[in-house]
DNA sequence: AGCGTTGATGACAGCAACTGACATCACAGG
DNA sequence: CCTGTGATGTCAGTTGCTGTCATCAACGCT
């Protein structure tokens, strides 16, 4: 019954183990079931066998539980761009980072369907999803500065990346048939390159 | 003293009159004296001669009071995208709604400023901010898609206009010289054309 | 085995954001 | 002058979140 799996890299050593990740499976099924606006800090707390108190330090706010990990993403995502080759257009480069991400993800189908649909349902956690990706988009433009890219087009190249991830992610988890996420980023920055093509 | 313009169609008739306005203008000094964080709802509400539950009626939280007015600038920015020719390409048609929108903003450059100065201290007005326009994202799109534009064009049209007006108002507002902000989206739309061209 | 250290957890008090319910007041129209 | 209407006031309550201190289990050391 208990989780038994070790799922981050920190000693787990005393009372039951993994009480961050029993929190987070416990907010889970408690915003599905009822939604998150409908659960209590308490509640997932009680479920958890934890207290109120002990579910704030590990997760800044109740929000944040659907947002554990996102720093391993923003780290995978920029040192794939940081990597890329140098004579690599800076669009080029986020394209790499973009199929690198989406393999990982095309392994967590379902979790990323329940998830998503959690945050569709919640202003407030879409709220937190955006500034998510926000970040994402900062250090990814402070990356292609690095590599010498200019500003605005550090800035814009990076915010176009994420707007490619976040339309293909959609509908990706959104698609009735499975296809994969890394096509569908391929054939959405297809249509952005048409879109913005001049004449 | 007292604000005596009259800023919205509404009829302001008992007590003194503009209760609105006066929230605004008490939060926004608040927020600039002590930041957002440390200024509580109940100071806004007696700076403005008003009870807590009162400010709660006019904006649904304290975050509100800078987004106030978001609704007129998406109906503007919707109708111009909705009236470009027919001809138009769905980039040029939101470019013309972008450079609409430039032009309400320019005589509004240092109130945008210390507003902006106020959201980029605190990332829960961050977020607020990202949430304001990825609605403005989304009801582009809807009307791209009205214009005949097929998914995921008309959202990645419309994500690529809304990250060119955020990378070039953050331009505007942080720039020493005052360089139009019409300009500045020109330069920006130009920039992400360049990066998004292939070959 | 005994003991102190360490880090996670519990217990408790408290603040501030937000909400619902009901009373109250100022004005408009008759 | 009277009455309805809409904005405001009052009050109680819930919940997210924080600071502080006590407690407990494991580990290392002697």
């Amino acid at each position: 019954m208990s989780v038994t799996v070790i799922l981050y890299d920190r000693v787990m050593t005393r009372w039951e183990p993994d009480a961050r990740g029993r929190l987070q499976l416990a907010a889970m099924e408690l915003y599905v079931e009822r939604g998150f606006e409908q659960t209590t800090v308490a509640e997932i707390a009680e479920r958890a066998g934890l207290t109120e108190r002990t579910f704030f330090r590990h997760y800044a706010d109740k929000r944040e539980v659907l947002f554990f990990g996102q720093d391993e993403l923003k780290e995978r995502f920029v040192s794939t761009v940081a990597h890329a080759p140098d004579d690599a257009a800076p669009l080029d480069a986020v394209a790499a980072a973009l199929h690198a991400i989406a393999t990982d993800f095309e392994s967590r189908r379902p979790w990323s369907q329940t998830r998503q649909t959690v945050i569709n349902a919640n202003p407030g956690l879409q709220e937190r999803e955006l500034i998510k990706l926000a970040g994402l988009s900062s250090a990814i433009a402070a990356t292609l500065r690095d590599r010498g890219v200019d500003e605005p087009a550090a800035s814009l190249t990076a915010e176009a990346g994420i707007s490619v991830f976040h339309v293909a992610f959609q509908r990706w988890v959104a698609a009735d048939n499975t296809r994969e996420l890394a096509q569908i980023i391929t054939e959405s920055l297809a249509a952005l390159r048409t879109v913005t093509a001049n004449g």
